[in-house]
DNA sequence: CAAAAATATTTTATGCTTGAAATAAAATCC
DNA sequence: GGATTTTATTTCAAGCATAAAATATTTTTG
């Protein structure tokens, strides 16, 4: 069978083909399947908590830290812009998920933190989050999850070394 | 907790942890690598390319289909919005890199194709993005790649059959 | 202490993304 | 053949994301 298939459809890899062909196709499989997962996870929060994902991270991140988070610490916590944060903030706000309270001796900062509706509805959504995954990754089992997350962990290590911040 | 969140280091797994918090520890180390790879590929086609990832994929698209791809066509396959890929085709139009043609007997239709210049550039970016994933996944090797690839391949069937498109 | 530098945050401009509504042009059906 | 439905695409409103500029407030320093 001489037939070259390079369409996006599992083929083989050719005998001769080049590491780095190899190393692409890897990478694209990865991003398929962590987009299928972030998408139903976008959707069943929308679905049923009429949230995002993006909320949904914002508040993960501050049920970790009782005593609230500076905005700045914040966006350090989930890598992601401070400009980005003010948004997601403002409008956690306006549900009446978080407060952004004054920080004592400096006038500049804020800290937000989980009101106590907050913190009951993020119990329930992150419930609700634990037990999607749950379902998805339904056949990994022990062994192979704690192999995978090793590997993961270097895999992560590795691009750190390399400048991927 | 899905994305940005980074509990930094690794925890080992409790011993009477359920299931569940396994397979959510292996989520979020998934999508913590699958962001960092992806952060470090949108600002390198910033920095070398000025052109963004939403592009890229669309050249890529329209790079496997010489003959062009209608609207929803593009959408289908990359799996986005009709309204989504509008934005997208426009910018890339302006800048030259696609065009819209009309497809005769249907006034509603056009395809989109790359240009000389679109294909072009489009190859200089592809070798490039393979490059920077070629050192970004060097760790892999050709069995391991190989292997990793057929588990993707099972946990995306496994999702698509689970109603995750 | 006053000027300069650093820090904390918000604002702005631009682009990606979605779902839903709007337009327009076939295709189908009575 | 004209009304209805389906198909192809765009427009719209809202939210997320970034980098860069703007504000405000501390801290440093000469």
């Amino acid at each position: 069978m001489s037939a070259r298939q390079d369409r996006a459809v599992a083929a083989e890899a050719p005998v001769d083909e080049p590491m780095s062909k190899a190393r692409l196709r890897l990478w694209l499989r990865f991003l398929k399947a962590s987009r299928m997962i972030e998408a139903r996870l976008r959707d069943r929060l929308r679905a049923e908590f009429a949230t995002t994902l993006p909320r949904f991270d914002v508040m993960a991140a501050l049920s970790r830290y009782e005593a609230g988070l500076k905005m700045s610490e914040l966006s350090g916590v989930l890598r992601v812009s401070n400009g980005n944060v003010t948004g997601i903030v403002d409008r956690l706000a306006e549900e009446g998920h978080v407060v952004r309270v004054p920080v004592p001796g400096d006038r500049r900062a804020a800290l937000v933190r989980l009101t106590a509706k907050g913190r009951a509805e993020f119990a329930r959504q992150a419930a609700a989050h634990e037990a999607w995954i749950d379902e998805m990754l339904g056949d990994f089992g022990a062994a192979e999850a704690a192999s995978v997350i090793r590997r993961l962990d270097a895999l992560v290590a590795e691009l750190g070394a390399k400048g991927v911040s």
